[in-house]
DNA sequence: TTGTAAGCGTTATCAC
DNA sequence: GTGATAACGCTTACAA
C-alpha cells in the first residue's frame, strides 16, 4: 500500500526497534504515569531525541477515545474580552494537554449549525459556546450532542448544560438603577439590532426594566448595528439618539467600544462629558480607562471567565473518568454565577 | 478489548449496514468527488441523517495522511490585527476544509519552542506563525519541520520560507521621513523593551535610520514595556519621553495602541495635538480613527493578509498533491510583499 | 460503480 | 516491568 504523503519520517516502531523494545513500552514511557523503568524510560527518552521523534496525536486519539480537543464557539475574535477569555482558557487546558479548537459565528446563527458538526467531527471531549442566542436548530443540535456543553458569559434561563457567567439583564439593571440613583432621568441606550436571545438583549431589556420600574421613560433607545456594533455605528446611533432625544441628560451603552463611539460624537460637538450628558459602557475593557474623561461601566473579568470554564472542563473529566462504567449518565450540571462590579469613573457625575 | 469511552454510538459501518452497501461506499458518498451512483448517494445520504452518524476526522486523517489543520503561532490574540487576520484566515481555510489550530506565545520565544512541538503532533500540513524573533532553537525547530512554513507581518532578511508580509523598518522610514517633510525635528519615538529582533524593534530602528540620515537627533526613545506595550505602557514612556525630551514637538508610538496612551498623558497635560507636539501610530487600528484628534498612523490591511496566506497555503498544498513523487522536495519559497499605507489625520500638522 | 483487504500509528488489554 | 496482539474508524489500493 502506498500513502500520498508522509506525516514523518520516525514512528513509535523506529523509536522501539532503535531502543530494543516494544512500541508499548515506548507508549508508556511517554505516558505521565507509564509504568516503565527508569532505566528502560531514559533510553528511550535519550533515543526519541536522536531520532527526533514527534508522537502522532491522530493516532494516539485514535486509539485511546480521546481526541484531546476541547472546541470552543465564539461571536467573534475581535472582542478584547472574548480574546482575553481565550488566553486564559488555552493556558488552563493546556496544563491537562488540552488543545483549543476555535470557530467563530460572526454573530450568524446561522454559521453555528455548520460550526458545531465541523467541530463533532474532531470529537472533542467538550464544547464551550458563548451564549447569545442559538436558533432553534442549534438547539437540538447542541442538547443531543455526545459531549459536555458549556455555555459562557451569561447565566441563561434555560441553560442547556454548564454555564459559567453572569446575568446581563440583572448587571444592566443594576447599572442603570445605579444612574438613577445619581439623578439622571433622561437616560437613553444605545444597543445593537437584531439582539433578540443575545446578552446586548438581556443589557438592553435590563435597562428598560429598570426605567420602567423607576417610573421613567424606557423609550430612548437606539438599536444600530447587526451585532456587534462598531465605533463608528455607535458614532451614529449617538447622533440619532441626541437628534430624537433632545433632552437626554445620560447615554448607556451596550458596550464599551459602543461608549467610546459615543464619546466620540459628544467631542465633536463638544458636549461636555458629564457636565452636560452623562456616559456608561459595558465591559470594562482598557480603554475605558484612558478615555477623557474615563468611561463609567459594567467591569468582568475575562480572565476569570477563562479560567473557571477551564476548571469545570477538567472537573467534568475527571468525573467522567471516576464513573468509568459509561452508566446512565448523571445529568448533573454547574452554574458558576459571576458578580460584575459597577465602575464608575469621570464619564458620570458623582453620587449626589 | 473495551475502551474507556464511546466517542460516538455511530461509526461509518453502522450507516454501511443500515444502506446495505460496504463502508467504501459510504466513505465515497461523502467525499467531494466520491464516485458513486447518485441513487447509492441519496439513500446513504439519507440513511447518514436517519442515524444521525458524524464522520471521524481522526480516523479519516490518520487513515489519509491529511491531517486538515493547519497550525498558527500567534504571540496574541488581544490585538486588533491579529485577530482580524485569524478571522480571514479561518474564513478562507474552510472552504477548502481546513482546519486553525491556534496557539499563543505571549510574546515569550520560550514558550515557542513547546509550541511548535505540540502543533506537530497534530501533524499540521502548514505552519504559520507570526515573525518576531525567533530563538535559535525555534529556528532549527522550524527549519527542520517537514511541512510549509510561512512567515507573517514582516520581510525579513533571513526567512525560514514562506513569507506574507511587509518591511517594517521600511514602513517605519518612510512615515519618520514623512514627518521631517512636514517640518518635525526633535522627535521621539515609544516602544518597546528587548525588541531586538521583533516588528517592533524593525520599526524602532527604521525611525532611528531615517532620523540619522536626515542628519536628525535619533536618540528621543524611551522603550518602556516588554512586549506588548500597554496603553498604560505607554501614556507612562510619553511622560518619561516629555521628562527627559521637553524640547520634543512630534511623537511617533511603536502602536496604535501606543499612540492613545500618549495621548492620553497629552490631553492630562493639557498639550495640543497637533499645535503643540504631533502624534503618529502605527496599525491602524479602529480606534485611532475615533480619538480627538484623530491619530496618524501607518496602515496594513490584516485581512488582506490572512487572505494571501490561506491563498499561498492552499496553492502550496495543491502543488504538493501534483508531484505526488515526493521527490526531493523543491525549495520554492514564495515571498508576498503588502504596500503599507501613510495615513495622515488631525494628530499632524499639515505638509507645510 | 462497488467491494475486499490492508493498513494508518497509536494505545487497551491481558499474558508473562 | 514488558511484550504480543487486537483494535480505534476510516481511506488507499486494487480487484471485480
Amino acid at each position: 500500500m502506498k500513502q500520498p504523503k508522509q506525516y514523518s519520517k520516525v514512528t513509535m516502531r523506529d523509536v522501539a526497534a532503535a531502543a530494543g523494545c516494544s512500541t508499548m513500552t515506548v507508549s508508556r514511557a511517554l505516558q505521565k504515569d507509564g509504568r516503565v523503568s527508569e532505566k528502560t524510560r531514559k533510553r528511550i527518552l535519550k533515543t526519541v531525541k536522536e531520532l527526533g521523534y514527534v508522537p502522532d496525536m491522530t493516532a494516539g486519539s485514535l486509539s485511546s477515545m480521546r481526541s484531546g480537543f476541547i472546541a470552543l464557539l465564539l461571536p467573534s475574535l475581535n472582542n478584547q474580552h472574548l480574546a482575553e477569555m481565550v488566553h486564559a482558557l488555552t493556558d488552563e487546558l493546556a496544563k491537562a494537554d488540552l488543545q483549543l479548537l476555535i470557530g467563530h459565528t460572526d454573530y450568524l446563527s446561522s454559521k453555528e449549525e455548520r460550526l458545531i458538526e465541523m467541530m463533532m467531527r474532531r470529537r472533542p471531549e467538550a464544547l464551550v459556546i458563548c451564549y447569545d442566542g442559538h436558533t432553534e436548530q442549534a438547539m437540538k443540535l447542541l442538547k443531543s450532542v455526545s459531549v459536555p456543553v458549556i455555555e459562557l458569559w451569561e447565566d441563561p434561563d434555560a441553560p442547556i448544560q454548564h454555564t459559567v457567567g453572569f446575568s446581563n439583564f440583572k448587571a444592566a439593571y443594576a447599572m442603570t438603577e445605579a444612574l438613577i440613583a445619581r439623578g439622571y432621568q433622561a437616560i437613553g441606550f444605545i444597543g445593537e439590532a437584531c439582539d433578540d436571545g443575545t446578552r446586548a438583549g438581556a443589557r438592553r431589556k435590563g435597562f428598560q426594566a429598570a426605567m420602567t420600574d423607576a417610573g421613567l421613560d424606557a423609550g430612548r433607545v437606539i438599536q444600530h448595528d447587526v451585532m456587534p456594533i462598531s465605533i463608528e455605528g455607535a458614532k451614529q446611533a449617538c447622533e440619532e439618539l441626541l437628534d430624537s432625544f433632545p433632552e437626554i441628560d445620560c447615554i448607556f451603552c451596550v458596550s464599551d467600544p459602543a461608549a467610546f463611539g459615543a464619546l466620540s460624537l459628544l467631542q465633536e460637538r463638544e458636549i461636555a462629558v458629564p457636565d452636560a450628558i452623562g456616559l456608561c459602557g459595558f465591559g470594562n475593557f482598557e480603554i475605558s480607562r484612558f478615555t477623557h474623561p474615563p468611561i463609567s461601566t459594567v467591569g468582568v473579568d475575562a480572565t476569570v471567565v477563562g479560567r473557571k470554564a477551564a476548571e469545570l472542563i477538567l472537573r467534568i473529566r475527571n468525573e467522567d473518568n471516576e464513573g468509568e462504567a459509561g452508566d446512565g449518565g448523571q445529568q448533573m450540571s454547574e452554574h458558576l454565577r459571576l458578580k460584575p462590579e459597577l465602575m464608575f469613573r469621570r464619564s458620570l457625575k458623582p453620587q449626589p
